[in-house]
DNA sequence: CCTCGAAACGGACCGTGGTCCGTTTCTATT
DNA sequence: AATAGAAACGGACCACGGTCCGTTTCGAGG
């Protein structure tokens, strides 16, 4: 016997099958998804795919879109990475203004590049999307402290952020706005805002 | 014979029983969603209840998110009208910026209140979605130029009203702000854009 | 009133997301 | 090595959104 009580936040020790089931899991829906394209990508492909039962799928995420969100979540740590401790002036180096800009404009290229996938993963639940949104707001109300910005940064952090959501690019696209246009006017907003 | 050529705008005369059947089906989808909930009303319930065959639902309603659509715009319709025409400070009369403000107050309470609904209506489909906020759009837009403000004005009514929509509102819920908070934020936020 | 083409109807059918539960596999303990 | 029980597995099963197509109903000429 090691321990008598489980400590409050044991880290859930995996067990072996299970991890190497969620890396082929993981493996196949990548796979299948940048091949097929979001859209025609099942439940049951991945799973065929993987060599799983579907079950398993939804044991270890919850959900189709529990699954897209991991597999998005592969880059977007890639690109949290390149925010915290890349290059300026998306990483830190640069003026607070520029790195606003940079970071901005750098959302913007993720959520149109990404943008289906990203759909995928962003359900109806708000909870789930919070998690996902959560990195970048708390960059930007950063960066807005950094700026000396008074008021309620967490709602500014927000106002600043939701019109460069995935789907709230797309929506602008079919009214017939170009990135270009949404960037100059992205940048003029957060003057605006930062006084 | 009354006429050669179709009018190319013609209204698509509608027959008299697919008249009563849409009015029996909106009606069925109304109560069921008053008394269960959205998220119970399946279109099969909604089918039976309205005494027609499924198939009818999709021909006049395009899918689930379009009933609710239909559903949706009897409230939105009216609340419309009291925006056009009601009284001040919503309806027109007041000097712009307290109609902007009253605007976005009274178009977070309606996001509120309906907001299953308008999640239920508005899926991932954003060429849909551009339908239901086009008037709001169009509506800030409009006050932004009695302003006088300067710049992308399309784009800065578009920025305004993101944070308010449902789902932000929801996002913003589980993070822990309160409705009166947003409220008190947004108006900062609005001082911020029309300088 | 009859005719006839167009439009609408309706319900069997399908694909997909999600659940359930009997079976298998792992691993800590002795 | 043997044991036990917790955890994971997997695929049959279900519900719901959406489609298809043979049948019925409408209403404009005649």
């Amino acid at each position: 016997m090691t321990r008598l009580l489980p400590l409050a936040d044991e880290p859930a020790p995996e067990r072996a099958d299970a991890a190497r089931n969620r890396e082929a899991i993981l493996t196949a829906a990548l796979r299948l998804v940048e091949t097929r394209g979001v859209g025609c990508v099942t439940m049951d492909t991945v799973a065929a795919e993987a060599g799983v039962g579907k079950g398993t799928l939804f044991r270890r995420f919850e959900s189709r879109e529990g699954l897209m969100a991991a597999v998005l979540n592969e880059s977007e740590t890639a690109w949290q990475a390149r925010v915290i401790s890349g290059p300026p002036p998306l990483g830190p180096g640069a003026p607070p203004l520029e790195r606003l800009l940079a970071f901005g404009h750098s959302r913007m290229r993720v959520n149109v590049t990404h943008g289906d996938l990203i759909r995928a993963a962003t359900g109806h639940d708000p909870v789930r999307s919070r998690a996902a949104a959560g990195f970048a707001l708390m960059h930007v109300r950063h960066l807005l402290g950094q700026l000396e910005v008074t008021g309620d940064l967490r709602f500014l952090a927000f106002a600043l952020l939701a019109p460069l959501e995935a789907m709230a690019l797309e929506q602008q696209r079919v009214d017939g706005i170009s990135l270009e246009q949404i960037e100059r006017a992205w940048d003029d907003l957060v003057a605006r805002v930062v006084g």
